[in-house]
DNA sequence: CGGCATCCTGTATGATACTG
DNA sequence: CAGTATCATACAGGATGCCG
């Protein structure tokens, strides 16, 4: 059994077109391991410039430039705020179009730990029933789709 | 309304060891530009070597390199196939273990197309019902998990 | 057609040291 | 605490040419 959509494009050739195809357009933004590792970490809460050196295991420079990037690219927001008595910090807090990219980390997260299993790992489970989760391909309708039931269309 | 896990996790630090992460494990394998664009034409039915390198817009190098990787990873198999008359070629085509990466395909398909809008740009729907698709978290007992649904553990 | 060999550039990342 | 500066390494990827 073969997983294609072959047939299914009306002219394949025009997705090799560099900034057409929008899987390279996203990667373009968060195709690196820091990028994904820091949208992690701001997912699990972490906010401060130190928590995300260590959390994700990255040096401060690649933390420091991702980190910029990220907010030029509007996934984070970098916001002064200040304790009583303290002086200004800065925090990293996730936009709603970093947000987004959760399903995408969720995707990648269960295909690693389905495909390459790994103990100890980390597991993701719905906290209302504890059953493990993973991303599915989905129709605004609400049905769910089968690769053989995909068309792309430009 | 921020997105969180914040404090779901026992011992966020934890996290940050390198091969412990399904993301960062599933990025070793597929965390590369050339991987995702050569999986998506494997998706859309190319399964000769030639056709991967117009269609992703690779260097024959780059496309050789990295087909060979997908292949030993398990997410792709070469296979000789011979038509009467013709010399024998070799069709790569996707595994199951490569076919289940496709969420996360759809998953930054999806967000590409919303949040770095470029024209012309494929987008992809479901043949049944030609409603567009997506991503979505979902647990094994078939219920829709929002972030804050999401647990994670050691 | 389906590659491999070679050379080259850009960038992602790491190591170390320093600053306000 | 939250970075910047500098140096060094590894690898992705492109360009060109050759081969069975």
């Amino acid at each position: 059994m073969s997983v294609q959509l072959e047939g299914r494009l009306a002219n394949p050739d025009r997705m090799a077109r560099p900034d057409f195809c929008p899987i390279e357009r996203t990667f373009k933004v968060v195709g690196t391991r820091s990028a994904m590792l820091l949208l992690r970490e701001a997912a699990y809460g972490t906010t401060r410039f130190d928590d995300f050196v260590r959390r994700a295991g990255l040096t401060e420079t690649v933390a420091s430039s991702r980190l910029r990037e990220l907010v030029d690219a509007g996934l984070l927001t970098k916001e002064p705020y200040r304790e009583p008595g303290q002086r200004t910090r800065y925090e990293y807090v996730l936009t709603p179009a970093g947000a987004d990219l959760m399903p995408t980390l969720v995707a990648l997260a269960a295909w690693g730990a389905e495909h390459l299993p790994h103990q100890p790992s980390p597991s993701y489970a719905h906290a209302g029933c504890g059953a493990p989760v993973a991303a599915r391909i989905e129709c605004a309708a609400g049905h769910a789709v089968t690769m053989d039931q995909l068309v792309a269309s430009a």
